[in-house]
RNA sequence: GUCGCCUUCGUCUAUCGGUUAGGACCCCAGGUUUUCAUCCUGGUAAGAGGAGUUCGAUUCUCCUAGGCGAUACCA
């Protein structure tokens, strides 16, 4: 058994490719056997470099680990060409010379008869020797498939007419390409997105005219935007790399990736390794999905609060990378990520959290401070106590917050919720004993002075 | 226009002829809690419409509607 992923590298890798790819890679894992990568990129005006390297880049983030690959089309002219010339030799295939304008014309005046756009075979057989070459489809019977997710996919071939299949300048063109790329490397799956349904009896077609044994065909639905419209810019991301950059863990978007079209009873949450193992294409739906990111940050979440300190660590790297922060100098970075693993949907929320365990605020939040640092008095007590602890601990901290309140026969919250302001800036902040410990004490009376200095 | 595919709560989905149509996200109401968050309990909410087949249809068939896709010298 072996899969691939075959994208064309005419931009970023984005949502739907992944989930096509997580699929073919699922698959290839479950079975035991392989899955290739293969950049299509045929397409000589719209491939770029930059997109190939931004898929690459894609794959790996997400742990998406290919067996083969990644080929580049562009590399295999030559067979294609020969294959072309087969196709020629044998009569299957012909030139020909139709201009733009006579295919649009044709086109048109096909359409208002209500008929079907469709090339209608005028070179045929001019035995012409230069132009596009154009394959020629069997004119009746019909192309029956069984897809794998699908089902029975019927089409006649009166329906179908004699695609280009190299062009003037004798680049091949995408449906030939794909039928000897999964020829050749031996794809026994096809795996793909469903808007190349209406492809799959052409390239059959194909397989025929070659007598190549045809491999499996699964047709993945599309994701959607929000509004049940085709995605795009309007619906917010679609790179996948730009889930990195808002924030999310990559399994937490694989996870919620393998749940748009897939399902394992009321299963919701899946490792990598689950997915490999239990994905299949019966439990694979027919219909679209809808992209909702809501749901995502939920399971960004989830991974969140049950990851590792230390793993988080590892992809929060980027972030602080990114936002200069330098957390050489305070507390442990796991000591503050594992308290603020259950209070941030992203990596980018728990940098922001991570703020004022290593640098200054400039001003408290000022509707929070008007309120919180009326009453100056369990302040300076809490500061008095605080600046003669010698054991700075989050236990002796607390006892120093419990016999204020007792000396001022007070309730918690009244010292706690201004002490949380003093240090956070923003009154967010978790256990206040615990964060003051790892804020430090040089910082946490230097802030409480700033505190009790503030001006309501 | 033509052809193909699709249609269960707002969203992701379960159900493989017989269920009070289940779960998850969201939302709402309670509770725990040192703010926020977490956590716990409960709640609102669905089979596009119409014909058949059947003792019985969400489930099978057909029609209609709607959505998506294809109709490129793009993939």
């Amino acid at each position: 058994m072996k899969s691939r992923f075959a994208p064309s590298p005419t931009g970023y890798l984005h949502i739907g490719g992944a989930r096509t790819a997580l699929f073919a890679w699922a698959y290839a894992k479950k079975c035991g056997g392989k899955f290739v990568l293969r950049i299509e990129d045929t397409d000589r005006e719209r491939s770029t470099q930059a997109s190939v390297d931004a898929i690459l880049e894609g794959m790996s983030w997400l742990g998406l680990d290919y067996d083969e690959g990644p080929f580049y089309q562009t590399q295999r002219f030559e067979r294609y060409r020969e294959i072309t010339q087969q196709l020629l030799d044998e009569g299957k295939a012909y030139y020909c010379q139709c201009s733009k304008q006579r295919l649009d014309d044709l086109r048109k005046s096909l359409m208002a008869k209500g008929e079907k756009a469709m090339y209608d075979g005028c070179c045929r057989s001019k035995n012409l020797s230069n132009g596009v070459v154009r394959f020629k489809n069997p004119a009746a019977g019909s192309v029956v498939f069984i897809d794998s997710v699908k089902g029975k996919i019927s089409i006649n071939n009166k329906e179908i007419d004699d695609l280009i299949i190299a062009r003037t300048d004798g680049t091949p063109t995408y449906n030939l390409t794909v039928v000897v790329d999964d020829y050749d490397m031996q794809i026994s799956h096809v795996i793909r997105g469903d808007d190349h349904i209406n492809n799959t009896p052409r390239q059959i077609n194909l397989y025929q005219a070659l007598n190549w044994k045809m491999p499996e065909f699964a047709h993945l639905p599309m994701i959607l935007g929000s509004d049940g419209a085709r995605m795009s810019k309007r619906h917010g991301a679609m790179s996948v790399m730009a889930y990195r950059d808002e924030g999310f863990l990559p399994e937490a978007l694989i996870n919620y990736l393998s749940r748009l079209g897939w399902s394992h009873g009321d299963k919701e949450l899946f490792s990598m390794a689950e997915i490999a193992e239990l994905f299949d294409f019966s439990a694979v739906n027919k219909a679209p999905a809808i992209f909702n990111k809501v749901k995502l940050l939920w399971l960004n979440q989830e991974y969140i609060k049950n990851a590792t300190p230390e793993h988080l660590h590892q992809h929060l790297q980027w972030h602080l990378d990114k936002s200069g922060l330098d957390v050489s100098t305070g507390a442990e970075p796991v000591l503050v990520i594992k308290i603020l693993q259950e209070r941030s949907k992203t990596l980018v929320e728990m940098v922001e959290g991570m703020k004022m365990f290593y640098q200054d605020f400039a001003d408290f939040d000022k509707k929070l401070a008007d309120k919180q640092f009326e009453n100056k008095e369990p302040l300076e007590l809490l500061l008095a106590k605080l600046s003669i602890l010698k054991d700075w601990q989050a236990e002796t901290i607390k006892a120093c917050i419990k016999e204020v309140c007792a000396d001022l026969d007070i309730g918690f919250g009244k010292v706690g919720q201004p002490f949380r302001l003093a240090l956070s800036g923003d009154g967010n902040a978790a256990n206040i004993d615990i964060v003051a410990e790892l804020v430090g004490k040089e910082t946490t009376l230097k802030r409480l002075q700033k505190a009790i200095k503030y001006e309501c």
